[in-house]
RNA sequence: GCCGGUGUAGCUCAGCGGUAGAGCAACCGCCUCGUAAGCGGUAGGCCGCCGGUUCAAAUCCGGCCACCGGCUCCA
């Protein structure tokens, strides 16, 4: 057969001939160097067979592919340690059972059903056995079994492994890795690819954490132990990581939000319950002063409703009891002899669309847009909760649009812009829109197909439409129509859901909404759910940690503080910080019996964006001299001056100081 | 909810069978100071809670609670 090489020239090999046999043609020092290659774009070990035609680029140690491949062998290793670990504490060998070990963002993890639980402490020894395997420089060999002897090995020994294989779709190839042989290597169950031998694996690893894991992720079968590990192809790059691991862990929202006394979790009021503290407030008062502005520039009503509703008005929204595993429980009065109760409530659709609907509406109305800040109360499980990000009392800046079928696209469009507004003033760069549509498989939706077909291409049109960079995830969709998530990452790389926008063709039809037409018929909207900030609460947090605690002005919980050199000028320290108020700047003078060194530097540790220091000069003067929080003293200047220029920068959210 | 880990002063942490410690913060005093920590002093603890083992428990064991890392789910 005939293979392709990145210059286009043919080379023909035997049928069967792996990258390995490509790589020897073309030089021994290149079959030296190989580790794997591409394959139509595809990443290949040295052992699996080309198909013909392949356009084959052979990979070395200097491609970024090299990580993936001693990342997934290393995993294999990582399988081979825990085994030889517990083999020495005098386990058999076979009684350490295997689930999945695949390559993950910065390197990989093995699932492990281990004869005893693994905890931190365990890992230098597993790490040390991995080491000593790399030093071994086991050869690695790939060989396919056909299907029954497949199962045959694992049979009676493994049943994650033999759940695994007979799930690989007839006609498919069913391949294992070696390394080493039968009694003193590993052998797995593994499409690769590999490394060719444990020996090329560079040591530069780290195995980080244990971890619960549900076999398949299923909580109703076991539980095994994930054994987490990084690595790297040099140690600059794990030493990197390791430091950025603690810088991100220094931006932690968790963590600030205590140092710079912006919320509490307290216990005693509740696990996943917020306490916003007057610091933490002013950024989420400023937030919803810019949405607000921003939504009645747009065209929203703004309105208010309760924090509970009737069970009634959930039974027919279907939020109940179909999400009662998530809510807190209905507030009924039956000991009192009372038959109605209450929901504390999960979402505000219901009551918006109970305004929409007290009146006859006319096409003329629409599109009707409704919002509010709506605190909603969700029972998350107790391990769920995570700081500001997981939470079980959260406000959302949550808005409704009734809208006639053909304005939906033209709405979807407003509203991406809305969140693209937001995100811009933020800085925020780093997301990602993900369209949820679907799962075929799935039956958990309501509507008829060829409303969601509508809605999804509808979504799709939109966001293409808008420039957005976004991935279709199958099965992502709420119950009751797909929807447009923005995504973002927190300081320790995992990901949240901020905005969303969602199509409802439910609800409308399930309160039976209607509006008069032109055609003076009752016709049926559409609804749209959106939240630009998702919850206040999450979008704070993921806030906090994108700007490390230091707020652009406009968020910023004090702006500026006043600092006199000495007790002498605290007279004139006052007045500016007075001035500074008056303009509506929140500044405070820092009287403290201390140095204003130490002033200076609590302020910068405060994150607090401006200092005013003041001496003799500035006293006899009227001027002020300006220091920026981390650029340090910018210099003298008038006090209108330094007003007129925080005032801008305050008033038009600038992200950068215009000094 | 499940698996593993961790709970000691407001914060960060040491102590790990024999009378509870440090730094920072707080408070008081001295110093009156020019852009990231001046000096001295004082006060502060049901060692998460409940039970057990022991002559003796912050320390060992068990249960509970909270938090952390994951898994799962997510309107």
């Amino acid at each position: 057969m005939t293979v392709y090489l990145p210059d286009g020239k043919a080379l023909e090999v035997p049928e069967g001939a792996t990258a390995r046999d490509v790589a020897q043609r073309i030089g021994p020092g290149l079959a030296k160097a190989a580790v794997g290659a591409l394959v139509d774009g595809e990443l290949y070990d040295l052992f699996k067979p080309l198909p013909p035609g392949a356009r084959v680029r052979i990979l070395t140690e200097k491609d970024p592919e090299f990580q993936t491949l001693f990342r997934h062998t290393l995993a294999h290793v990582l399988a081979q340690a825990v085994r030889e670990y517990f083999r020495e504490k005098g386990y058999d060998p076979d009684s350490v059972k295997l689930g999945v070990g695949p390559v993950i963002e910065k390197g990989f993890y093995y699932d492990i059903d281990a004869p005893e639980p693994l905890s931190d402490e365990d890992l230098p020894a597993i790490e040390e056995k991995m080491r000593e395997i790399l030093r071994r420089d086991l050869p690695l060999r790939r060989f396919v079994l056909p299907r029954e002897e497949a199962l045959a090995r694992y049979r009676g020994k493994d049943p994650y492994k033999t759940e695994l294989i007979l799930e690989i779709p007839e006609g498919e190839e069913i391949s294992f890795y070696q390394q080493g042989d039968e009694s003193f290597g590993f052998t797995d169950l593994c499409r690769g690819p590999h490394v060719p031998s444990t020996g090329r694996i560079p040591p530069h690893f780290k195995l980080t954490h244990v971890a619960g894991a549900y076999w398949r992720g299923d909580e109703r079968r076991p539980m095994l132990q994930r054994v987490y590990g990084v690595a790297f192809r040099t140690a600059e790059e794990l030493k990197e990581y390791l430091w950025q691991l603690e810088e991100a862990k220094k931006r932690d929202h968790r963590r600030l939000g205590r140092e710079l006394e912006l919320f509490l979790i307290d216990p005693m009021v509740g696990k996943g319950l917020v306490l916003w503290l007057p610091k933490g407030n002013v950024v989420r008062e400023e937030l919803m002063a810019f949405m607000r502005e921003e939504q009645v520039r747009r065209g929203y009503q703004l309105v208010t409703t309760p924090h509970i509703g009737s069970l009634e008005l959930y039974k027919t929204s279907g939020h109940y009891p179909y999400y009662a595993e998530s809510q807190f429980p209905p507030i009924s009065f039956k000991e009192r002899g009372e038959e109605e109760a209450y929901l504390l409530k999960p979402m505000n659709c219901p009551h918006h669309i109970r305004i929409y609907a007290y009146r006859k509406r006319s096409y003329r109305e629409l599109p009707l847009r409704l919002a509010e800040f709506g605190t909603v109360y969700r029972y998350e499980k107790a391990g769920e909760l995570l700081g500001l990000t997981r939470v079980r009392g959260f406000t959302q800046d949550d808005a409704h649009i009734f809208c006639t079928p053909e304005q939906v696209k033209g709405e979807f469009l407003g509203v991406l812009d809305l969140v693209l507004k937001v995100f811009a003033t933020l800085g925020l760069k780093d997301y990602r829109a993900r369209i949820g549509v679907r799962d075929p498989k799935s039956e958990k939706y309501v509507g008829d197909e060829a409303k969601w077909a509508l809605a999804e291409r509808q979504i799709e049109e939109a966001a293409a439409e808008a420039g957005l960079r976004y991935t279709v995830e199958e099965g992502d969709a709420a119950f009751y129509g797909p929807k447009l998530d923005f995504v973002v990452k927190d300081a320790l790389g995992r990901e949240w859901q901020l905005g969303t926008i969602q199509v409802d063709y439910n609800l409308p039809e399930r309160f039976g909404l209607t509006y008069v037409g032109p055609d003076g018929e009752e016709h049926r909207p559409v609804m749209l759910h959106r939240a630009p900030f998702g919850s206040l609460e999450r979008f704070i947090g993921i806030l906090i940690e994108h700007f490390a605690g230091d707020f652009p002005l406009w968020l910023a919980p004090v702006q500026a503080v006043v600092v006199p050199v000495s007790e002498k000028q605290a007279d004139y320290a006052q007045e500016v910080a007075h001035r500074l108020k008056e303009a509506g700047l929140r500044a405070e003078a820092d009287l403290r019996n201390e140095r204003m060194q130490a002033k200076v530097r609590d302020a910068e540790v405060q994150k607090i964006p401006y200092v005013l220091v003041i001496g003799e000069k500035e006293k006899a003067e009227g001027t002020v001299s300006v220091r920026r929080r981390h650029r340090g003293n910018l210099g003298g200047m008038p006090l209108p001056a330094f007003l007129e220029g925080a005032l801008k920068e305050y008033r038009e959210r600038l992200l950068e100081s215009p000094f």
